[in-house]
RNA sequence: GGGCGAAUAGCUCAGUGGUUAGAGCGCCUGCCUUACAAGCAGGAGGUCACAGGUUCAAGCCCUGUUUCGCCCA
C-alpha cells in the first residue's frame, strides 16, 4: 500500500487516461476461460461509422458495461464483442456531401473510387468511435472486434440471403415502394417518420363521359396525371348508378373507368376517390383488385416524368401541383379547397417528403419468420415486460420488408442475371458462368442491402456464424442485450427472427429496453433547441465516471432518462467525496491489524461491518436484476450517509485509541465498496484500488465481487443507532437555539436501558455532537433554569443554554411536543380498537402498531414527568 | 381511430398494500471543524391530478374523468 498523498480535488482526467492505456493495451477483457464455467456474453449495438457516439450511445452501453464488469467479477466467464456499422445510406449521404464540397458527385468517381473514399471514410471514423469507447471505459474485447462489412460479416450476410433466397422467402417483385426523391433510394416502411401536416383539400370535378360530373377529393392532385380509375364504395348510395360509368380525367383526356371498391371511405371527401396505382399503396391494391393499368407520373428525383405531358414533364412534384391547380381553376374544375391536416411521411434520414411509387425491388417475406418468433415467445424476457406488447403488435401486423437500396455502400445484393438467357443465379461462389446456358453474359444487381440486413445478423456473425467457431458454441446464444425502444422494430424483432431462423435460437435471452435521453425539462435532445449534450464534453469536464454515474443513477425501468448538469454535477461531487475518502483513509490509518474475531471489535466497527454486508447483499441483488436506479441510490446513501458521515467521523476518535483495528476496518469497508461501486464508476475505483489493495491484488477489473462474510451484528446496529440518535438530539437542540455547531457547551443525557453503552462511549457522543462536558445521568435532571430537553422514548438529553432560555419556554416546548404525541397515540389506538383490523391484518402488522403505541406512551410518560417536574 | 406510458416537495425523479411518503438539486439558518466549501451541521417545504370503488388498511389494486407525452393506423 502506498501512502503517496492524493491531491485534494479530484482530477479525473490525469487518472483516466493512465487507466485506458493499461486497461486497452493488452486483451485483458478478453474472456478467461479458467474463471468459472458459465458464460455471459454482450455484443455491442454496433454505433455508426458516421460520426461520434451521442449520448444516446452512453447511456445503453454504459449500462452494458455495468453489467459486464459486475458479471465478469462474479466469476463469469465474460465476453463483450464490439464493432461498428456501415450504416448505409447515413454514411454515403455523409461522403457525398464532402465530395460535394469538391463541386464533384458519386456518379463523377465511379463506383469503385466512391467506394474507396468510403472506407478511407470509415477507417477515419472507426478509429474516432473506438477511441470514444475506450474513454468511456467499455470493457470491450477489442481483439474480437467487428465490422458490418468486414470479411467475415459478410459471408454471414451472403449466407443469409442465399439462404432465404433458396427457400423462397426472398423474391424479387414490382411493388409501391417508399422512395426518398432526395437519397434517391427505396426505403423500407419503419424508415419512414409520420408527421402531422397542415395540407389542402382539392375537389375536382370529373366529367362524366355521359354528361355530368363526379366530384373527387384529393391532397395531391399532381398525381392526378397517373389516374386509371376513380371508385366508390359499392355500399355508397349516391355513387350506386354511376358504377360501370366512364369520367373523363381533367387536362389528360384519359377515360377512367368508375369502379366499386370496399377499400373507398364513403366519409372521407365526396367518398370519390381518384384511384392512382402507381403512386400509393392504397390504390395499388385497388389496382390489382380490378387489373387496372399502373401509369408512373414522378421519377426517381421527384419530378414529374409524364411523355404525353410536355407542360408538367420536368416539374418538381409540388411545383406540379401548383401549376395542375391553376389549369384546373383555370377551366373551372376545381369545386373547392378546404384545409386539411394529415400525416405526411418524410425520409428517417433526410426529412424529405417520401414519394411512393411503383418499382422493381427485393423483399423479404416476414409471415413465416413472424410466426415462429411468435410461436417462441417464451423464449426471450422483455424488461420492463410491457414492450413485448410493442413487439407482438408489430409481428403481428408484419408486412413484407424492402431489402434493396439504390445505393453504392452496402453489401451488393449477391444475384446475378445472365444476359443470354435470362437466368437469375443466387449462390455463395460468385458464377463465372451461367448454369443454365453456359453464357459468360452474367451481370450483377446493382442494388446493396438495408443496413439492417446484416445487423439483423449481428449477435450471430460477431461470435462466428455461419461457422460453428468455439465462440459462437461458448456464447451464443448472448445473455443480454440493452437496447433503446426506438429500435424495437428496427433491430430487436429482426434479430429475433434471423437468430431463430439460422440457429433455431433466441439471439439473446433478456431485451433490457431504456428509455430515451432528454433534457432535464424532458425535452428531446436536438440541435435547433441547443440542449444536446455531448458525452464527450461531459467527460472532458465532469470525466467518465461522474457521466456513469449520473446515466445509471436516472435509469428506472422504461422511463425516458432526463438528464441536466445540476445531476451529472452532483455524480461529480460524489466522485470527489470518495476520493476525499480514499485520501483521508491513506493519511489517517497505520499498520492494520486483523482481528482474531470480529465481534472483538469496538460497537461502531462492528455496526459499519454489518451495514456493508447488508449493503453488499442488497446490490448484489440490484445488479442481477438490472435495477440501475436502486443500485446507485444504495451506493450513494450507505457511503456518504453510513460510513462518510459517521463512520470516518468515530473513526477519528478510534484511531487514536485502537490504530491497528481500526485502520483494519476502514480498509476492509473501503475496498469493498470500491468492488461494490467498480461496475459503475471504474476509473475512480480502479485508481483508488491500486492505493489500498494488498501487494498481491490484481488490478480491481480482473478482481472478484466481495465475498460473503456473513457477519452481521445486529445489536451493534441496534446500540449505534441510538447513539447517533442522541447526537442528532443533540445538534438539533443546539442548533434550535442558535448556538453554533462548534461552540462547546455542557449537556446530560440518561437513559434508563442503556446508561452503560452510554457510558463507554461518552467521548464519540462528546466529539460528534460538540458537547462538553457530558454527564451520564443515573436519572432524570431536576428542573433547572437554562436546561434544554429533548426526551425520547429511550433516552433524554439536556443542554445547558444558559439566558437562551426560561423555564416557561421549556414548558411550552414540552407541551406542544405532547401534543403531537397524544395525537399519534389517538391514531394507533383508534387502529387497535378497530375490531375488523384486529381480526383480519398481518400478526405482523398488528405487532408493529403495538409497538408503536408503547414507544409513545413511554415518551408521553417521560413528558409528563418531565413537565411534573418544571412545574412544580 | 387503436394501443402504451406519465401525473408524488419549487425543479428532476424514486417509492415490494402496512408507522409520520423519500433522494438529489434549489431554498432558509449557522459553520472555511486538518479527508472533502465539489464540504459540514440544522431546518422549512406534500390534499401523492380528479371522482368513485375494492380492502381492516390505498401514493400503490380496480373503474371512470382530465391533462401531457409516445407508438401504430
Amino acid at each position: 500500500m502506498s501512502l503517496r498523498e492524493l491531491a485534494k480535488v479530484y482530477n479525473p482526467g490525469e487518472i483516466a487516461q493512465k487507466w485506458i492505456d493499461i486497461w486497452f493495451s493488452s486483451d485483458i477483457f478478453a474472456p478467461d476461460f479458467n474463471r468459472g464455467s458459465e458464460a455471459f456474453s454482450i455484443v455491442l449495438p454496433p454505433p455508426n461509422v458516421t460520426g461520434n457516439l451521442h449520448i444516446g450511445h452512453a447511456l445503453g452501453f454504459t449500462l452494458d458495461d455495468v453489467v459486464v464488469r459486475y458479471k465478469r467479477m462474479k466469476g463469469f466467464v465474460t465476453l463483450w464483442v464490439p464493432g461498428t456499422d456501415h450504416a448505409g445510406i447515413a454514411t454515403q449521404n455523409v461522403v457525398e456531401k464532402e465530395l460535394a464540397k469538391e463541386g464533384l458527385s458519386r456518379y463523377d468517381l465511379g463506383r469503385e473510387k466512391f467506394l474507396e473514399k468510403i472506407w478511407e471514410w470509415k477507417d477515419r471514423y472507426r478509429n474516432n468511435i473506438v477511441n470514444q469507447l475506450r474513454q468511456m471505459g467499455f470493457s470491450c474485447d477489442w481483439s474480437r472486434e467487428r465490422f458490418t462489412m468486414d470479411e467475415h460479416c459478410s459471408r454471414a450476410v451472403r449466407t443469409a440471403f442465399v439462404s432465404l433466397y433458396k427457400k423462397g422467402l426472398i423474391y424479387k417483385g414490382e411493388r409501391i415502394i417508399n422512395w426518398c426523391p432526395r437519397c434517391k433510394t427505396a426505403l423500407s416502411d419503419i424508415e419512414v417518420e409520420y408527421d402531422e401536416t397542415k395540407d389542402k383539400l382539392y375537389y375536382i370535378k370529373y366529367p362524366l363521359k355521359d354528361g355530368g360530373y363526379i366530384t373527387i377529393a384529393t391532397v395531391r392532385p399532381e398525381t392526378m396525371l397517373g389516374d386509371t380509375a376513380v371508385a366508390v364504395n359499392p355500399q355508397d348510395d349516391r355513387y350506386r348508378g354511376l358504377i360501370g360509368k366512364i369520367a373523363i380525367l381533367p387536362l389528360v383526356g384519359r377515360e377512367l373507368p368508375i369502379i366499386a371498391d370496399e377499400a373507398v371511405e364513403s366519409d372521407f371527401g365526396t367518398g370519390a376517390l381518384k384511384v392512382t396505382p402507381a403512386h400509393d399503396p392504397a390504390d395499388f391494391e385497388i389496382g390489382i383488385r380490378h387489373r387496372l393499368d399502373s401509369i408512373r407520373v414522378i421519377g426517381l428525383d421527384g419530378r414529374i416524368d409524364c411523355p404525353d405531358m410536355d407542360t408538367y414533364t420536368g416539374l418538381d412534384r409540388f411545383e406540379a401541383r401548383k401549376l395542375i391547380v391553376r389549369h384546373l381553376e383555370e377551366n373551372g374544375y376545381i369545386e373547392k379547397i378546404e384545409d386539411y391536416t394529415h400525416s405526411v411521411g418524410q425520409c428517417e434520414r433526410c426529412g424529405t417528403i417520401v414519394e411512393p411509387l411503383l418499382s422493381s425491388q427485393w423483399f423479404v417475406s416476414m409471415k413465416p419468420l413472424a410466426q415462429k418468433a411468435l410461436e417462441r415467445d417464451n423464449e426471450v424476457r422483455f424488461i420492463p415486460e410491457r414492450w413485448r406488447k410493442v413487439y407482438h403488435d408489430w409481428l403481428l401486423n408484419i408486412r413484407d420488408w424492402c431489402i434493396s437500396r439504390q445505393i453504392w455502400w452496402g453489401h451488393r445484393i449477391p444475384v446475378w442475371y445472365c444476359g443470354d438467357c435470362n437466368e437469375t443465379i443466387v449462390e455463395m461462389e460468385d458464377p463465372t458462368s451461367c448454369p443454365k446456358c453456359g453464357g459468360n453474359n452474367l451481370k450483377q444487381e446493382e442494388d446493396v442491402l438495408d443496413t439492417w440486413f446484416s445487423s439483423a445478423l449481428w449477435p450471430m456473425s460477431t461470435l462466428g456464424w455461419p461457422d460453428e467457431t468455439e465462440d459462437f458454441k461458448k456464447f451464443y446464444p448472448t445473455s443480454l442485450l440493452i437496447t433503446g425502444y426506438d429500435i424495437i422494430y428496427f433491430w430487436v424483432a429482426r434479430m429475433i427472427m434471423m437468430g431463430l431462423e439460422f440457429s433455431d435460437k433466441m439471439p439473446f435471452k433478456d431485451v433490457y429496453i431504456t428509455g430515451l435521453v432528454r433534457d432535464e425539462k424532458g425535452r428531446k435532445m436536438s440541435k435547433s433547441l441547443g440542449n444536446v449534450i455531448d458525452p464527450m464534453e461531459i467527460v472532458r469536464d465532469l470525466g467518465t465516471d461522474s457521466l456513469r454515474f449520473a446515466l445509471t443513477s436516472l435509469v428506472t425501468e422504461g422511463q425516458d432518462v432526463n438528464i441536466g448538469n445540476e445531476k451529472l454535477e452532483g455524480a461529480r461531487n460524489f466522485a470527489n467525496k470518495i476520493w476525499n475518502a480514499g485520501r483521508f483513509i491513506l493519511m489517517s490509518i497505520s499498520d492494520p491489524e486483523v482481528p482474531s474475531s470480529l465481534n472483538e471489535l469496538d460497537i461502531f466497527s462492528r455496526w459499519i461491518l454489518t451495514v456493508m454486508e447488508e449493503t453488499i447483499e442488497k446490490a448484489t441483488i440490484c445488479y442481477d436484476k438490472y435495477d440501475f436506479n436502486e443500485i446507485t441510490q444504495l451506493l450513494y446513501s450507505f457511503f456518504w450517509g453510513d460510513f462518510c458521515d459517521w463512520y470516518i467521523e468515530v473513526s477519528k476518535i478510534l484511531l487514536k485509541t485502537n490504530p491497528g483495528h481500526t485502520s483494519w476496518v476502514l480498509l476492509t469497508v473501503f475496498r469493498n465498496y470500491l468492488k461494490l461501486l467498480h461496475p459503475i464508476m471504474p476509473f475512480i475505483t480502479e485508481e483508488l484500488w491500486s492505493y489500498v489493495k494488498d501487494e498481491g491484488d490484481d488490478i480491481l477489473s480482473l478482481s472478484n465481487w466481495p465475498a460473503d462474510t456473513g457477519f452481521k451484528d445486529q445489536d451493534s446496529v441496534k446500540k449505534v443507532n441510538l447513539i447517533f440518535d442522541i447526537i442528532k438530539a443533540m445538534r438539533s437542540l443546539k442548533q434550535e437555539m442558535g448556538i453554533p455547531f462548534e461552540k462547546k457547551i455542557a449537556g446530560f443525557v440518561h437513559s434508563r436501558m442503556y446508561n452503560e453503552l452510554l457510558l463507554s462511549n461518552v467521548r464519540v457522543i462528546s466529539t460528534l455532537a460538540r458537547i462538553e462536558p457530558i454527564d451520564i445521568l443515573p436519572e432524570l435532571l431536576p428542573p433547572r433554569k437554562g436546561i434544554i430537553s429533548n426526551i425520547q422514548p429511550d433516552f433524554e438529553v439536556y443542554l445547558e443554554v444558559g439566558g437562551v432560555i426560561n423555564i416557561d419556554e421549556e414548558i411550552e416546548r414540552l407541551k406542544k411536543k405532547m401534543e403531537e404525541i397524544d395525537l399519534q397515540i389517538c391514531k394507533i389506538e383508534s387502529r387497535l380498537s378497530n375490531r375488523d383490523f384486529l381480526l383480519k391484518a398481518r400478526e405482523e402488522a398488528k405487532e408493529k402498531e403495538r409497538n408503536r403505541r408503547e414507544n409513545l406512551l413511554k415518551e408521553k410518560e417521560k413528558l409528563l414527568q418531565r413537565l411534573a417536574l418544571l412545574s412544580s
